[in-house]
DNA sequence: GGCATCTGTCGAAGCGCTTCGACAGATGCC
DNA sequence: GGCATCTGTCGAAGCGCTTCGACAGATGCC
């Protein structure tokens, strides 16, 4: 391995010189600099991580906590998570991947060890379990997601409650008066997961506001699930000419039961759905949908750690996203005899 | 930050000593020992990450580049990745996520820098451009996937050429005479994508062997793709029985559009599936399939890479998973008439 | 034209570990 | 019982950087 100490010798120059030009952190002459920026490419010279994350106190390496549930629709995860690497990279910053498995304790090895100069922590709970840590620690955090109590801590979300009111909106503006919520599976609200409860409340208080009947059925992403649930609220409410669907999963399988019963999309039924771009656009009947901005959320987490960890940005800040409700071919009127 | 003189002096012993019973490197008295992780744990300490990389050369960090694609349906790749951070872990390895993005740029940059003290690959194409440089690599790495040409790599993957010569046979067994292909995106193979020519290869061999009339046709996961992919098939060949389905995303669609056009799953038509366990057992019939054991792959590429990071094992080294079939409701004895 | 200030470069110290050689004291062997 | 070997511990060097203070030489100002 090439060191600085050879590119020295390489350029005629001391290392500390190198390491300026490098660094930037001092003028350096045209002339020295372009000599050493020729031995460091001629060298192909890469600076040893350890050395440099030991004698500058800073490694580089954000830590990015992914969620390790199955019940989770990880598309999403996914695209948040690469949007984070991807940003991160255009900012000098490396990802250390850490899986939700260790908890807490990896957030205190990670501070303990300065293997990481940051913390983005995923798939938060309203009152998650690593906050206080998280609150308290020396190296900065940024939570994509929103707990009940943000105070001392930085978040990146969509608005889910604004979102959540934008679809009653949307259908309500169409004549739907009764609407069926297709929710996440049960597990993601006992753990009290903040977008999904957001989500839900936004719903409701816009539904009570203009007067909408609101249904609220917790449902896996399973074909099964689905279906029993379908079935349940034709059963409850028979009047329901609208779904809002907030478990991605559930899209594709909602779509084909309700061609299967004989329910048109949408001019029997509409329906939107909170998700990705991706998965609105490609479902059988394109859907009329909040996106979840994943890119975004991740580019934003990015530069906000990013600013805290070169003591920029505030130590307190929430930043919440605005939802867009794309129209596609999923809504339309109320059907007039409802 | 608690360092490891601070861990002596609270001992009473030497710097040396504190590191010889972390690492246990030297025979150390049970006595000291005891007394040295008393004060470790009293102090709370954790070795500095960068401190202990530049002395020992060594980073406990494994570098893994997922693929940044849009056409490969992630799901399985999120469960390998996954399963390559948690098996890391029980191994006192953390886990570097480069995307592909900077391509064999971050190979070179990685191994320079001395950042990650080995790589696994995911995603590989036969002829994939990173290959030459994982060869000649002073660090160990491991493909998840399997180039044409293996030599001086090491390769963990499900035996797909098996998978695919599975599905025929076991539809062969059923009395199925012709078998149409849902193949992956056409991206896929242009790419050359491993996974899917082998997969395609496979079935293509052993129907031959079988005296299977075999027709392939490459699929994206959409709703419409998939329609208009079987429209095709059932006019070319109408006397189509059973289908192979490569590309996970299409299972849905496939089985809607078959309930729609009114051709019952299994008793008019067979379907078998290569996919994750989940999305098979989940699916509206649940499919006979062969299973992507995504949770091995990710535990066998690790356990082979820290082999080589420890200077255990081969050089080279290619560990081919044998394929399960799994018998699910998907698949019947072909129609009598057929 | 002389003194103060800038600019560019260097050398040395230090970051917090690991590891090597040394060695005191205990143990084993004939 | 004396010498060789083991066992457990220590001190020092070194890993490859960054950063601080120093300072020579150029530049600016009245």
């Amino acid at each position: 391995m090439v060191t600085l100490a050879e590119v020295a010798r390489h350029a005629g120059v001391s290392a500390s010189t190198v390491s300026y030009v490098l660094s930037g952190k001092r003028s350096i002459s045209a002339a020295t600099r372009e000599r050493v920026e020729n031995s460091v490419r001629q060298l192909g010279y890469h600076p040893n991580a350890g050395a440099r994350a030991l004698a500058s106190s800073k490694s580089n390496i954000i830590a990015l906590m992914v969620p390790l549930r199955t019940d989770m629709y990880v598309p999403v995860m996914m695209e948040i998570a690469m949007a984070v690497a991807t940003a991160a990279r255009t900012h000098g910053y490396d990802i250390l991947l850490l899986t939700g498995e260790e908890g807490a304790q990896a957030v205190r090895r990670i501070e303990g060890s300065a293997l990481a100069d940051a913390v983005i922590v995923m798939d938060v709970q309203l009152d998650d379990e690593r906050l206080p840590l998280l609150r308290t620690a020396s190296r900065p955090a940024v939570l994509i997601g929103l707990p009940s109590d943000t105070s001392g801590l930085s978040c990146v979300d969509l608005d889910f409650a604004a979102a959540g009111a934008e679809c009653a909106q949307a259908l309500a503006d169409l004549g739907h008066r009764e609407i069926a919520v297709i929710g996440e599976a049960a597990a993601v609200y006992e753990r009290r997961t903040g977008f999904a409860e957001r989500t839900l409340a936004g719903l409701r208080e816009r539904s009570a506001e203009l007067g909408l009947r609101l249904l609220h059925r917790p449902c896996e992403g399973s074909y099964a699930s689905v279906s029993a649930t379908l079935a349940r609220v034709f059963d409850e409410r028979p009047g329901v000419t609208a779904f809002v669907v907030q478990n991605e999963a559930a899209t594709d399988p909602l779509l084909a039961l309700l061609r299967q019963s004989g329910r048109a999309v949408p001019e029997d039924v509409s329906v939107v759905a909170v998700c990705p771009e991706q998965v609105a656009a490609h479902a059988s009947v394109p859907l009329t949908s909040v996106a979840v901005p994943a890119q975004e959320m991740g580019r934003r987490a990015v530069e906000q750690v990013i600013a805290k960890i070169e003591g920029r940005g505030a130590d307190e800040e929430v930043v919440l996203i605005e939802p867009e409700l794309t129209v596609r071919e999923s809504t339309a009127q109320a059907p007039a005899g409802a």
